[in-house]
RNA sequence: GCUAAUGUAGCUCAGUUGGUAGAGCAGCUGAUUCGUAAUCAGCAGGUCAGGGGUUCAAGUCCCCUCAUUAGCUCCA
């Protein structure tokens, strides 16, 4: 009997039911059937190997289709998992998946595999590889799979069987003496792998859950051709030296003291000055939209989080001062700065001719992370907000919510992160109500709202399930350290139940008192974390406009140490961040301490330029620019810092 | 919090099977006054993260604490 197959190019081809997808591809072409890595049958992912029987749509995958990267990484996890099992017998298989640019795969060992053990590792690997084992698909039943895997005492394998309904089919890979319990595709042998290296091993919980035991997960990653694998190393590398958490030490941004503790870095002028910058920016163009500034306390009693709901929800994450079984009163540092603002809101009684009524507020939180989860400026016990929230009325939500993301996208390309950050739309997960307020219809409101607007707005985000606050949805704007690590730069989030809480109100026209919403919002997220990402993304060459310091002049020889400490007055009193150095150094080495320490513009004076009345330009970036007059080189900073910070 | 690695001069690092603590850069002093990424010489610099233990002897071996890093979990 004969199927209809549609092929990749649409034309439609017969062939003899039961024939191997490889075969089909090999009928196309030679070439593709040499690149080709799975295919997928009606949309369905398959292996080469696989057999077709019925009329259908193929769609061949190779390496430059995400499809076909996925199926050659789960692969090499699974020749990873070999060789591991080769060499510690004893090692007992988890998961391994494919993931963005690699694999992993999860063991529990009786013996601990080291860094120094990847050597072995990969030369068993690269055995395999060699030895071109066919990689086989069988179908089982469950209770097939369960035996086989009880034989072999895989009893996590047995735990994901279990999790399986009684009468499915499962299916297993087979490649030599190893055998996986997986639902594939794969390669058709091990010897497909070209290139592969492992990179990196780590602790990670059985099922993603804390209470579980840690496993022990071997990352890795590869590539079809060699070349590719050595770039990627080399980015990886790259990115590693802008990582912020050194540079931003190495260029006295930032540092930390042991005697301070965990969490808790200490920005030195440099760092504290661009921060300063940022803050006067934000706090300025805030005002100009119809912010109002607040000044709040750094700590309440324990009253005020209990009406909030924070005492209950993340009591764990709150610095709290006083034992209640000791202590009258309870004080706990902040955490967040909302109801110390609806604490202003509720001062006197509100009209709804006031709304909106919008505060902002440069905001001091503290929160206890756990010891493991710090991270440079990135994540800190301690960090500064540019916080606010926005009172409305129903009607002017819309507006309002508009105005709070094209803000916080205003700012961040005045930073320049505009074109770094991906929106994450996160919703409250129904399955795991205990996080979160339980108010199914609020929630349905709340969610449908913004996702509306998101949609009016055509911002282009992706669902993210039980990442809501406990009190309501949000837009979050994403950002990716050097090592791929996402964290939220700047939020949005509507809030349905606050202000019912804490009884803000206003008289709405028809002299009913009503609840109004609320945003919650960040416009340029916290500024220690915004400050590591921009010392990572300009590898510490800050932007001239908020580079702490804009200008080093320096003398050439001791003669013109004067004229240098005259340029610099002449600049500050302009608001040009000069410094002078008048060291007894040769020009060289003060260039090189420049350009060392990313210092935008360096003036030489020497005593020609003395002569002249100019000075000899260079930039960080192009060298040696020339001689101008002083008066010509200040107007093109003050342009060239008018044209950055502004759109 | 968990799994693991790391911590030696201001910085980057060396330090062998346990036997008196080393280099380069930076710093200080002196000389040099120079035109776009390191001038030369001399000097000084250490409770080897902190604490405890084993040993005739500990930077080195063991235990605890603190901090740093990667990943997991968490992230209002």
């Amino acid at each position: 009997m004969n199927i209809k197959v549609t092929l990749p190019d649409g034309s439609i081809r017969e062939f003899e039911s039961g024939i191997k997808l490889i075969d089909v591809i090999k009928s196309i072409s030679e070439g593709l059937a040499r690149s080709s890595l799975c295919a997928s049958v009606n949309g369905v992912m398959k292996g080469l190997c696989e057999i077709i029987n019925e009329d259908c749509q193929l769609k061949v995958f190779t390496f430059k289709d995400a499809e076909g990267q996925e199926v050659y990484r789960h692969t090499c996890s699974h020749i990873l998992a070999q060789a591991v099992k080769n060499i510690y017998p004893t090692a007992k298989l988890a998961i391994g998946p494919a993931i963005k640019n690699g694999f992993y795969y999860d063991f529990d060992l009786t013996s601990p595999i080291t860094i120094e053990s990847f050597k072995t590792i990969e030369a068993e690997m690269h055995k395999l590889i060699k030895e071109d084992l066919p990689i086989v698909r069988r179908e089982l039943t469950k209770a097939e799979a369960f035996d086989l895997f009880k034989n072999r005492s895989e009893e996590y394998k047995l735990e994901l069987l279990a999790a399986i309904a009684e009468n499915e089919i499962v299916s297993i890979y087979e490649q030599g003496n190893y055998v996986d319990l997986c639902r594939g595709p794969h390669l058709m042998s091990t010897g497909r792998i070209k290139s592969f290296k492992l990179t990196s091993i780590a602790g990670a919980y059985w099922r993603g859950d804390s209470k579980s035991k840690m496993l022990t997960r071997v990352y890795g990653t590869c590539f079809e051709k060699k070349s590719d694998l050595d770039e990627y190393l080399e980015k990886l590398e790259d990115a590693k030296r802008r990582d912020h958490n050194k540079l931003g030490r190495e260029l006295n941004y930032f540092m930390t003291s042991d005697v301070i503790g965990q969490g808790l870095p200490l920005l030195m002028p440099k760092g504290a000055k661009t921060v300063q910058i940022l803050q006067r920016f934000v706090e300025d163009e805030e005002e100009r939209r119809g912010y109002q500034f607040t000044k709040t306390p750094l700590m309440a009693k324990n009253d005020l989080y209990k009406i909030s709901g924070h005492w209950d929800h993340y009591k764990d994450g709150m610095f709290i001062i006083g034992d209640e079984k000791v202590d009258d009163e309870i004080l706990a540092l902040r955490p967040m700065t909302c109801p110390f603002q609806f604490q202003i809101y509720k001062n006197g009684l509100k009209s709804y001719r006031d709304l909106p009524v919008r505060f902002n507020e440069t905001a001091t939180l503290f929160r206890n992370e756990s010891s493991g989860e710090m991270h440079g400026l990135i994540r800190v016990r301690q960090f500064t907000l540019s916080d606010g929230h926005i009172m409305c009325t129903r009607e002017q939500l819309e507006q309002e919510f508009k105005g709070v993301v094209e803000l916080g996208l205003y700012f961040l390309k005045s930073i320049g992160l505009d074109k770094d950050v991906t929106y994450r739309f996160s919703r409250w997960d129904p399955n795991n109500r205990s996080k979160y307020i339980d108010n199914p219809k609020a929630w349905e409101d709340s969610e449908n709202m913004m996702k509306a607007f998101l949609d009016k707005m055509g911002i282009n985000y992706i669902e993210a399930i039980g990442e809501a606050a406990f009190y309501g949805p949000k837009l979050d704007i994403q950002a990716y350290n050097v090592y791929g690590k996402e964290d939220t730069l700047v939020t949005a989030q509507l809030d349905f139940e606050l202000a019912e809480r804490f009884d803000m109100t206003y008289i709405d026209a028809d002299n009913v008192k009503r609840n109004p919403f609320i945003i919650h919002r960040s416009s340029m997220g916290c500024y220690e974390r915004t400050l590591a990402l921009l010392i990572e993304k300009y590898s510490g060459a800050l932007p001239l406009w908020y580079a702490p310091l804009q200008v080093k002049v320096m003398s050439l020889t001791d003669r013109t140490a004067p004229n240098t400490n005259e340029i610099v007055s002449t600049l500050r009193q302009l608001g040009i961040r000069a410094e002078a150095d008048n060291r007894s150094e040769k020009i060289g080495m003060k260039i090189r301490d420049a350009q060392l320490d990313k210092v935008p513009y360096m003036l030489v004076v020497g005593d020609k330029d003395v002569e002249n009345g100019v000075v000899s330009v260079r930039d960080r970036k192009d060298g040696d620019i020339g001689q101008m007059l002083l008066e010509d080189f200040i107007q093109k900073v003050l342009k060239e810092i008018k044209s950055l910070k502004v759109d």
